[in-house]
DNA sequence: TATATTCTTGACTAAATCCATCAGGAATAT
DNA sequence: ATATTCCTGATGGATTTAGTCAAGAATATA
């Protein structure tokens, strides 16, 4: 599994549009947004490229221009954002091909599974307006009842 | 975070070492266990050497010598093995520290430390023989309770 | 229309990290 | 003694990361 500075920009940033946009800014340009979160300008150019591609992010040229979000703040996932530029996020070492030892699965293959699942559970249930309200424990997994014993 | 091939290797090797045990083994060779598990030889001695020193594994050397686990394979955890050999599973981007925008906390660092929180949860309490006996859903989390649905 | 502005794309690079290999030494069983 | 096995540290190639840079395309505004 890999979750590189790439991802940690991207999520940071997207965040930043959200909370721009929270604030009735419509666009907002690369240089603002690396300015405000101490990101790179022309690394940041490379992460919003991908992120317009994957449909999270519109962008306009010229003057006034710069990049929204493509969607309600709560209709955007943070998994979304890191598998739009990380390269890797799966713990298989077989890439889920099951052939981790010689052909066949290695001893490890269903728990690097169940893991993937866990992680992927986690970072697919929090939007960005989850992570902005600091909402904890809100939401509601499969098969569970979450019961408040503090 | 990192969770590269190292980590996988050194999960695998405990693994294979744990199953040797419940087949009444007690000590296996480096060689042994590189070869049933395909992992190369000399970088499994590295692997075992950080899991010795993390009183994982204890070995003992000469003829009949090897590896062996340090605890019953209940009481030995994935976290433990991967926290041993990996550099850095922490999602931050200041190592925890706070200082991730400037100084200050970037606004992601909450999420980043929930996502700690989450992937050290799952980690921790999955022990080897979890993992053998093949349990799915068997850890009951904190605060929460487990309810079929389906 | 001219111009400044902003995104768009792709090539490039230094540094770090990963994934090992290898050699020589120390301990131990027989 | 000797063979076996772990123990330690040095080393190195390949890959990936974390950026930089330059030239181009689209757009708003005067």
């Amino acid at each position: 599994m890999n979750l590189t500075t790439k991802g940690k920009y991207a999520v940071t940033a997207v965040l930043d549009l959200a909370i721009q946009e929270q604030a009735d800014v419509s666009y907002s340009k690369i240089s603002e947004v690396a300015q405000r979160q101490s990101i790179p300008a022309p690394y940041l150019e490379q992460i919003f490229s991908s992120l317009r591609k994957a449909e999270i992010l519109s962008a306009t040229r010229g003057p006034k221009g710069g990049f929204k979000l493509s969607r309600p703040k709560d209709k955007i996932m943070i998994g979304e954002i890191i598998n739009a530029v990380e390269r890797n996020m799966d713990a298989t070492q077989c890439s889920g091909e099951g052939i981790c030892n010689g052909g066949s699965k290695c001893i490890a293959h269903n728990f690097w599974m169940d893991f993937n699942d866990n992680v992927n559970e986690f970072l697919m249930t929090k939007s960005l307006d989850d992570v902005i309200s600091q909402r904890r424990g809100s939401v509601q997994l499969k098969n569970e009842v979450l019961i408040a014993t503090g």
